[in-house]
DNA sequence: TGCATGGTTGCGTCATGATGCAAGTATATG
DNA sequence: CATATACTTGCATCATGACGCAACCATGCA
């Protein structure tokens, strides 16, 4: 679960203009150049092209050159697929009956206080 | 979809303490109190509480008093259906052959570029 | 080769937010 | 009522990051 609940995930997804890029190129559900993409936000362009690179950097988007012109692409189902993963993470740890509770996940169920003093998840 | 992708959803998960007690949490399955919960990462416990009601503020946590005792829970099955829901908003706007696509959701759909000029999404 | 187009990168500014300490509040307990 | 416990809040500090502007590549075209 820890690895399914990434921080960079959320870092990459938690800045509106960042998310309004993102949904925009959703609904596209094309390849679009930078230009076009940055019409979606009043923003400048060079604002438009360091969020796109964020999120390819965080695996939120695909990317492909053709000439000078660089195009942008959002793998909706992989994307889907990752947020449904992270649901099945919480439900596998901390679901029904204790039954998918993974038992190399020291600490983890109901029973037991997975927060030991001491124990910093760090 | 731009419901579902709520960028005070994301914020609330977007830094690594707050990530962390929220894991610990779900792996606790079950009310703690706050220095409970504080144990899990080496922050101060003022930290703690912010994060925990910042969580909270932003619907992941459950939160109960019980004297001078709060407790926090993870509702781990609301949540992972939180995830499902993005998952399943992202499917329905850009699906397979464009079936599922809204038409309500103006520009929506692979045919059509949702980004014309002036459309700040905003 | 010269110039326009499409993006990227450097840099300074500004706002937000994470953190710790100290002080404050509220609830038990003697 | 005094004191300890469990948290919360005010405040100062510091780091991160979003933004715009300007300068800079890199590609295409005349």
């Amino acid at each position: 679960m820890d690895r399914a609940l990434d921080p960079a995930l959320f870092k990459s997804l938690c800045d509106p203009t960042r998310l309004t890029l993102l949904c925009c190129l959703l609904k596209c559900a094309r390849p679009a150049s930078v230009g076009e993409i940055a019409a979606c936000c009043a923003v400048d362009l060079s604002v438009v092209s360091r969020h796109l690179h964020a999120l390819r950097a965080a695996g939120m988007l695909r990317v492909q050159r053709d000439g000078r012109t660089v195009r942008y692409e959002a793998p909706a189902a992989a994307l889907a697929e990752r947020f449904r993963d992270i649901a099945a993470a919480i439900d596998a740890c901390c679901g029904p009956a204790d039954a998918a509770c993974n038992p190399s996940d020291a600490g983890c169920g109901p029973s037991k206080n997975c927060c030991s003093p001491g124990d910093t998840h760090a």
